[in-house]
DNA sequence: GTCTATAGATTGATAGAC
DNA sequence: GTCTATCAATCTATAGAC
């Protein structure tokens, strides 16, 4: 009779709090940083701006609650990617169909905000080091792939790190340019160009 | 005693719309297209908003003025770029320099600019054609330029229009990571990768 | 913990003087 | 062609009821 109402209320603040995470999300992805008003976040939640100052004390609160969520996710998809497939080309082919082509909604507003908390953490000098700790998280984890040979030997490039900062500055410019023309890049103009940079 | 007049009003309304501008890209790099108001671009340009909606009918009007100001802006940029060294090497050496290390003011304010007006391309389907012509025009030139063999000759992937999407990728990748962390991006590394893009 | 109500500042845009 | 004055809408944030 005691336990019950303090573990609901517990789970019903973890719930608001998870809501008000994947409404900003959505609600940023939509209309930028600057466009997503508390209210219209917390309406798009369904719950009230009140429960969002509550949560995270105010709008930066919630834009960095959001950095870290984005960090996280990142790690996750990469993690999942390389584990998919058995041989180079293979991997490079999904791990770039899953950033470009991401099969979920919510990983689609993932790519928005990509350049939009980039954005953010370059012009905020205190939220920089969240956004390069992630970019720096992402380049290790690849980093290892490489140097397991998951993409196959690398005898051209030979620093993994290197190779890895590579892999990803192109697949990031690469989504770019498919955004605005998804003519202009095929898959296999992009499967080429990372083949190109993990070897001979 | 007719002329003069003429002209001096046409060579004002010149001046004024060329500060509108140079403020706009200036303030919008700053605190980003949504941040960027009216108010604060005219002060900027020591003007009031009232000669702004003047020129540009409102903000939107402005954002795809400065939108046709990037192309033009990235088309002269890259013509120099290719103009000033020897051998392919120092060409990309040169390229990823300027791209990356903006030697003007001007020059680095685009490159945050370039996110800003990219994300707003994505959202406003009607401006979408407009950064797409960019992209594409970009990738022409540096096509060309690999046609004629200026990164030397492409024994690797054969396709001009493909290495050039793949450069332009990969620097606007590159230069994201670099934005947020210095280090883990140097010019050997870049150019390194531009390098494996363009040959054997 | 979540709500309503509201304060206080700022926004895009327009009308009309000069 | 540029200005001042102003409107209505919208924003962040807070205070206090429940």
């Amino acid at each position: 009779m005691r336990r019950m109402p303090a573990l609901t209320q517990e789970q019903r603040r973890a719930e608001t709090r998870r809501r008000l995470l994947d409404a900003a999300r959505v609600v940023v992805a939509d209309r930028g940083l600057a466009g997503a008003s508390v209210d219209a976040v917390a309406e798009a939640a369904e719950r009230t701006s009140g429960a969002l100052y509550d949560h995270f004390g105010g709008k930066s609160g919630l834009v960095i609650a959001l950095l870290d969520e984005w960090k996280d996710a990142t790690a996750r998809a990469i993690q999942a990617d390389l584990a998919e497939a058995v041989d180079g080309r293979a991997r490079l082919e999904s791990m770039w169909r899953n950033f470009a082509e991401p099969p979920s909604e919510e990983a689609a507003d993932w790519t928005l905000l990509e350049h939009e908390l980039w954005l953010h953490a370059c012009r905020q000098p205190e939220v920089t080091p969240l956004a390069a700790q992630r970019y720096a998280g992402i380049r290790r984890r690849l980093a290892d792939a490489v140097s397991a040979g998951v993409f196959g030997p690398s005898d051209g490039i030979d620093d993994a790190e290197v190779v890895a900062t590579l892999l990803i500055g192109l697949m990031v410019g690469l989504e770019m340019q498919r955004r605005l023309d998804p003519d202009a890049v095929s898959d296999a103009l992009a499967v080429a160009g990372l083949e190109a940079l993990t070897g001979p």
